[in-house]
RNA sequence: GCGCCCGUAGCUCAGCUGGAUAGAGCAACGGAUUUCUAAUCCGUAGGUCACAGGUUCGAAUCCUGUCGGGCGUACCA
């Protein structure tokens, strides 16, 4: 159904146009500012009242006397240089929170107009592997990208963009940490492979977690023996070329090992909550065959030039450090392709094979450049047609407590798998002081949702754009605007519903046979308003790919059930009340559930 | 050098195509508990929105410059 907020810009807007003179000025309805003016204001009045050089209040008056919105809104009251404030009515915040429960979504919340296909890069993990810290941004942002986008009727697909392949087996054996793939491999599925798994790590090297939890480990020792074996160096060049070759040998042994990196991968995917599988890994090798295809068409159209040795496109507008054109490489003087020729090849094959009416990427902001240049390359090549949207949603890095990209006290990145431990250990110590009488599974399953769901909301809670400081105690304290504060809400309102038996209290017939509301408390009518405004959260939140608004949306409505929970008995309130309080917890609780389950992948629990 | 992002309360952060007296949380202080989970609620205090100009009815938001920080800037991704 369509936000409230919608209903009235569509009809005050209409209502605009028809002033003589007027260029249809949008209406601009905003939420109040501050209570006091109000539930909504019209700010569209003064920029209209500019362009028809004309006195903005009067212009004011002169729309309230054409507006009709009585349905909605008590009489528009003009304010300030020429706002105009809008007062829901309580019947009709009452009507439409009845309908909000009995909409199809259960929610209140609006489609999109014109349904799209779109493909969202995230997470992009890189085999053989483990996933760090560095990760975890793009991965659950683009999660709940895709989830949102879905909601609103959209075909979503997702593309992990795995690092499989890349450049490491164009080159040959010069530059180390390509080098040390190969070795790797080479290391782990050469001769004697089992009895060096076996004596390295004592397991078979089927055991994922174990052959990629060490790959650190392997590459330094891959490393040594690459330098003080000539033998084992020779294989490890050998087994590149083969690779390259397409040897089936060869390719039997990375498909294993990708294989075993994304089952690794998986892991954390499910304990992360993230709806990703491996049926949307389309990593950097299924493009292999098309890179020459690439190069040789941009060559044809003429974008692509020869420059010191390297094929290069250079696109209008971008310039290097003496001012000369900068170029985007797409073959090297080796010969080898890089990320630029893979993501224009993955850019063609979105538009072309998958039909792609947008393309978002979920990257840090660091390759900003990189694919301002990528986009402006596959635009002049022809590949994206001028009406598909190619976005950058970018976001910055997660900080230690010292203010500086977060890392081990040795320096290395932090394995997610790690951090989600310790946010899990954490969180169980919390459980077992505030509620030791749970059993162990209760307890275990409490403390996973809340370790879990605390780093993933702090994420989500922060303005993806500017860097944050990871804290744990902050992230999992219990004020404030964390997951606890919100599962615990949740948990609250699920409690009362226990207890509705023993009060005799039939919860869904009471609410099943409410006709008309009866607010009275200012908490409730506070509570009501929010509640729907949920679906307004939501297109604001996937407008702009942006989390942060809904869970802003989501702490408003657990404060806002916090304070009518203070004011207003539920269970134990007149025959006349109840059932509208029973509705406004049941609404409560599936708009949270809704939020923080459906739409942020994070847990909800029924006591806490 | 050039480009992008950032600078908001003691701390961590919001602030949605420019809107009214700039908001939360934490920390501080004061109050509420015979409670449906106080992991809560209510209140007080706290800001030259880095700085200086400009645009206009109106600027944290847009423009110019300065200072400070981060990142990027031809064969890594």
């Amino acid at each position: 159904m369509q936000s409230v907020l919608n209903i009235l810009e569509t009809r005050i807007s209409e209502v605009m146009a028809k002033v003589p003179g007027s260029q249809g000025c949008p209406a601009l309805v905003r939420p109040a500012t501050d209570a006091r003016f109000g539930d909504y204001q019209i700010n569209g009045v003064m920029p209209l009242a500019k362009q028809l050089k004309t006195n903005p209040r009067k212009l004011a008056e002169q729309i309230v006397a054409k507006l009709d919105i009585s349905d909605i809104c008590e009489t528009p009251e003009i304010a300030g240089p020429g706002f105009i404030n809008l007062r829901l009515k309580p019947e009709f915040v009452a009507k439409t929170l009845v309908q909000v429960s009995k909409d199809a979504t259960g929610l209140g919340i609006e489609k999109a107009e014109k349904p799209k296909t779109i493909v969202v890069d995230f997470s992009g993990p890189n085999i053989a592997k483990q996933m760090h810290v560095g990760h975890l941004r793009s991965t659950i942002i683009g999660d709940s990208i895709c989830r949102l986008l879905e909601l609103q009727g959209n075909k979503v697909i997702r593309q992990n963009h795995i690092g499989d392949w890349g450049t490491q087996f164009g080159m040959l054996i010069a530059r180390n940490r390509r080098t040390q793939f190969g070795m790797l491999i080479a290391y782990l599925f050469g001769e004697k492979t089992a009895e060096r798994m076996t004596k390295v790590f004592g397991k078979r090297p089927d055991d994922a977690s174990n052959v990629i939890a060490n790959t650190e480990q392997l590459y330094r020792e891959a490393k040594k023996q690459y330098d003080s074996d000539p033998k084992f160096a020779k294989r490890s060049r050998e087994f590149v070329v083969a690779l390259q070759k397409k040897e089936q040998g060869a390719l039997n042994y990375w498909k294993r090992i990708v294989e075993l990196s994304i089952n690794e991968c998986q892991e954390m995917y499910d304990k992360l909550g993230v709806k990703l599988t491996k049926d949307d890994a389309h990593g950097e090798s299924a493009y292999n065959d098309d890179l020459p295809g690439v190069v040789a068409e941009l060559k044809k159209k003429g974008l692509a030039v020869e420059s010191e040795g390297a094929v290069c496109v250079f696109p209008e507008g971008f310039k290097d450090k003496e001012g000369k054109p900068l170029p985007v490489i797409v073959q090297k003087s080796d010969g080898a392709y890089l990320y630029a020729t893979t993501d224009l090849a993955a850019i063609r094959y979105r538009v072309g094979e998958l039909k792609a009416d947008k393309i978002i990427y979920v990257t840090d902001a660091r390759q900003g450049l990189h694919f301002e240049m990528v986009f402006a390359v596959a635009r002049k090549a022809g590949w994206v047609k001028p009406e598909t949207e190619l976005v950058h949603v970018t976001f910055g890095s997660v900080l230690g407590e010292d203010g500086k990209p977060l890392k081990t006290r040795s320096g290395e990145n932090v394995k997610l798998k790690e951090l989600l431990d310790e946010a899990i250990e954490r969180a169980r110590k919390v459980v077992e002081e505030k509620n030791p009488g749970l059993s162990e599974d209760e307890k275990k399953s409490i403390a996973n949702a809340v370790g879990i769901g605390a780093v993933k909301y702090a994420d989500y809670t922060n303005n993806r754009t500017s860097d944050y400081i990871f804290s744990f105690d902050k992230m999992l304290a219990m004020e404030g605007n964390t997951a606890p504060y919100m599962q615990y809400a949740y948990a609250r309102i699920k409690s009362i519903e226990r207890k509705a038996g023993d009060k005799k209290v039939d919860v869904k017939q009471e609410i099943a046979n409410i006709k008309n509301l009866n607010l009275t408390e200012t908490s409730e009518i506070n509570l009501a308003k929010h509640l729907i405004r949920y679906g307004e959260a939501i297109s604001s939140s996937a407008g702009d790919y942006r989390p942060n608004y809904l869970t802003a949306y989501l702490y408003d409505l657990a404060q806002k059930f916090s304070s009518f929970y203070n004011d207003c008995p539920v269970l134990d309130a007149s025959a006349d009340k109840r059932p509208t309080r029973l509705l406004l917890c049941d609404l409560t609780a599936k708009t949270i559930k809704h939020g923080l389950h459906n739409l942020l992948g994070i847990e909800v629990i029924e006591q806490m």
